[in-house]
DNA sequence: ATTAAATGGTTGCATTTGCAACGGGAACGC
DNA sequence: GCGTTCCCGTTGCAAATGCAACCATTTAAT
C-alpha cells in the first residue's frame, strides 16, 4: 500500500484546486487590460456557451459545479454587459434557455491569444503526450465524480 | 496549428477548475458528519501545515494561491478551534510562525480514509501510470506559473 | 379535475474571498 | 542617529458563493 499519498501537495486533489486557480487568474490578469467587464466567474459560463448554446440555468450549474443561484446572478450580469440573452422555453415555461449576443460569440476570439500565453508558458517543456494523458485522466475524473449512481 | 483547443471544455484550464472544485467538495462532504468543525478553506492550509510547519502566514497565503487577509481569517478560525497556534517569530517580530495543535496533527490520519474513498471512486479505472504522469504535469505547470521570472 | 410532488429560477442571508488601506517592524539610505 | 522603503499581518469593503426559502410551472397520483 503506497497509499499514504493522498493529502501531501503533489496530490491530485490539491494539485488540480491550485493549479485550476492559477490558470484561470493568470489568463483573466493577462486579458485585464482589456475593456471588457468580465469577472472571475464569467469565463467558466461562457465557455461553456462557446460550446452549446440554448441550455438552461440548471445546465449552465451543473456543468460549471456552482449554485444556480450563482449562476442566475453571473448570468445577470453577463445579460447586463450584453454577453447573452435569457430566452423563455415556450415548452416549459419554467426554463429561461442562454444564448450568446453577437458580442458574446465575438468573446471567445478575442480571449483566445491570452488563454493560449498563458497555456504556452505553463505548459512549456512538456510534450505533447503527457498534457493529453493528463486531460484524459481529469475528464475521467470528472465524469466519475458528476455521473451521478454507478459503482458500487 | 491545432491550437484551436484552449476554450473547449476538455482544456486543462477549465478541467483543473472543475475537478479541483469537486474533488474538495466530496472529501468534504464525506467527512461533513464528523464533529470536526471544517470549513471548506480549511483543508488547504492544513495540508500544507501537515508537510511544513512553522511557516509564516504569507508563505501559506503564496502556496494556497489566495490573499494573506483571506489566509489570516481563516487561520483565526482554524486557531479558535483549536487545530493551530500562532507563535510570535522572535528573531523578525513581524512574522508569525504557525504550527499544528495535536488535535491539528491528529486531523491528518482521521480525514484520511474519506479522502482515500474519493480517490478511489474517482480514479477507477485509471492505470496508475498515466494518474502519476496527470501529477507530473500538473506539478510543472504550478511550478512554471509561481516561479516569478524566468522564461522568455 | 384536483391535489401533491418535483423542477427551474429568484432572492435573502451568512460565509468566503480579493483588494486596498493601515500600522508595526526591519532593512537600507543618508 | 533619522528617514525612506519594503515586508508582514490585520481589517474594512465590495464582490462571489452556497444554502435555503420562495414562487411559478410541470408532472404524477388519485
Amino acid at each position: 500500500m503506497k497509499k499514504d499519498a493522498l493529502f501531501p501537495n503533489d496530490s491530485i486533489v490539491f494539485l488540480t484546486n491550485r493549479v485550476g486557480r492559477l490558470l484561470a487568474n493568470h489568463i483573466r490578469q493577462a486579458a485585464e487590460h482589456e475593456s471588457w467587464g468580465l469577472q472571475p466567474q464569467h469565463m467558466g459560463i461562457l465557455v461553456d456557451l462557446w460550446q452549446r448554446e440554448g441550455v438552461r440555468q440548471q445546465d449552465l450549474a451543473v456543468s460549471n459545479i456552482k449554485d444556480k443561484g450563482t449562476i442566475a446572478r453571473a448570468l445577470s450580469s453577463l445579460e447586463e454587459a450584453n454577453y447573452v440573452v435569457r430566452i423563455p422555453d415556450s415548452t416549459d415555461k419554467r426554463n429561461k434557455l442562454i444564448y450568446l449576443t453577437h458580442k458574446g460569440k465575438a468573446l471567445q476570439a478575442q480571449l483566445q491569444p491570452y488563454a493560449q500565453m498563458v497555456m504556452e508558458q505553463a505548459t512549456a517543456g512538456l510534450n505533447d503526450k503527457d498534457i493529453a494523458i493528463c486531460q484524459k485522466v481529469l475528464s475521467h475524473i470528472l465524469k466519475a465524480l458528476t455521473t451521478p449512481g454507478q459503482e458500487q
